[in-house]
DNA sequence: CAGTGGTCTAGACCACCTT
DNA sequence: AGGTGGTCTAGACCACTGC
């Protein structure tokens, strides 16, 4: 990636891509209410002799800006502020868990880790053979001694070696951020709602009666490898999914 | 906007940007076979030079291509296929439904059908006063006999003008689009999961054991006016929602 | 008709992967 | 070192809005 200093008279160094500038301007703008809900934002030219780049390239930024549902975008007339200042924030499903929590309040439970071969439904997720080895991995997640979440995580050991119970206990994500130093880059999910099964009864506390909020995902590192095939379902009173979606 | 006239030796008459050629090209390929899963693409400069349209105009393509999941882009490698043929679908909920189903099978039965003052809650998300009125309604939809979706909608009159049963009936959606020629672009939603109200049970024949998959959306169009809040609640053995999330 | 956003281009250069 | 994708630019031209 080309990278630039920005704010270097500071002494900070903050790596951008440029186009990140016009983002941040726009995300500070709102947080700071000078841009508040339906003000008109300067002019492309505007921001990109203020900022210092391409017309371009504050296009490119306006392009997140958008798809992160700060702006409108209107044709020959201008662009819009669409967000209030107590920001919508997408609660992504990308972590397993809901990212509401305080990291003090969570506790993991972990009920079941093992290597064993993958499932049929796994091997084609992840893209592997039915003879390569998975860590089969069963956790329930704990909110102030509710639980909360039960996760069912598979994960082919090829990719994702040297997993220890101290790691599920902590985060898988830090680990193969920090540890394994890879990048994950995107995911492709599904949401439903389901009865819980005899596992997610006993380990949930719950009964015939209830339901859960269910996310299956598999999840690519950057390099397009699937890395993780997963089947998490939450509490519905723990669960939202909040996004914003734009025509095309 | 621009546009091209693309195919005009079969009069054929398909107009698109540019960077629609390149989606367009790649939707075909995996529809065909011919780019089938972790296949590697041509470069984006024999995609420019194919397609006769510049290398920053593939990129462009490519990002839609990418957002919609049919596309991994390895910087320094490639690009390479990652849909499979049976191409996976967005199940959109900005039309209020399901489009699994084919016309024929699903009715619309309405409820209740008003004008009213809006709630609080609807007036603050259609940014109107609480002195405006809205349409109040509420319908259930029916797939082959079986209730599946109740909807509460409200709009503002004076965006859609003109509402009717008979709108109704159908889609409101084609309504705005054809009759009243405004245009969709966006909408924030909330998906939880829910119990039933009185009215739930009541339409949808459930009890309190069941649940429902709830979806609370603001619409608006390409003006950036709010034209629609509701609230969509789905039962769960017709819901799902499909998703691709990516870094940024 | 002036202003504003959208599309498109050719080309420079950077970052990363592969050999 | 060569190939490939990513970023960025300056500028041309188009489509739409609003005065």
């Amino acid at each position: 990636m080309r990278t630039i200093n920005s704010k270097s008279l500071l002494n900070i160094e903050v790596k951008f891509m440029k186009y990140m500038l016009v983002v941040e301007h726009i995300r500070e703008g709102i947080e700071t209410g000078k841009y508040s809900y339906g003000i008109k934002m300067p002019t492309i030219n505007e921001l990109a002799k203020k900022l210092n780049v391409s017309a371009m390239t504050v296009k490119k930024g306006l392009d997140i800006a958008q798809s992160r549902g700060y702006i409108e975008r209107r044709q020959g007339s201008g662009i819009y502020v669409k967000m209030n200042t107590q920001g919508k924030k997408k609660s992504i499903p990308l972590s397993g868990n809901s990212s509401r929590f305080s990291k003090k309040d969570l506790h993991t439970k972990i009920i079941h880790f093992s290597v064993d071969r993958p499932s049929k439904e796994a091997a084609k997720k992840l893209q592997i053979s039915s003879t390569d080895f998975v860590y089969n991995i069963e956790r329930v997640r704990i909110l102030r001694n509710k639980p909360i979440i039960i996760e069912y995580v598979y994960m082919p050991i090829n990719v994702i070696p040297g997993l220890t119970e101290k790691v599920l206990k902590n985060s898988i994500y830090e680990y193969i951020r920090h540890t394994l130093n890879k990048r994950i880059s995107s995911s492709d999910f599904l949401i439903t709602g389901v009865r819980p099964n005899e596992d997610d009864k006993k380990f949930l506390n719950l009964t015939n009666k209830d339901f859960l909020m269910q996310i299956m995902q598999t999840v690519y590192l950057d390099d397009g490898t699937a890395f993780e095939y997963s089947v998490d379902k939450h509490i519905p009173e723990v669960f939202e999914y909040r996004s914003v979606e734009t025509d095309i």
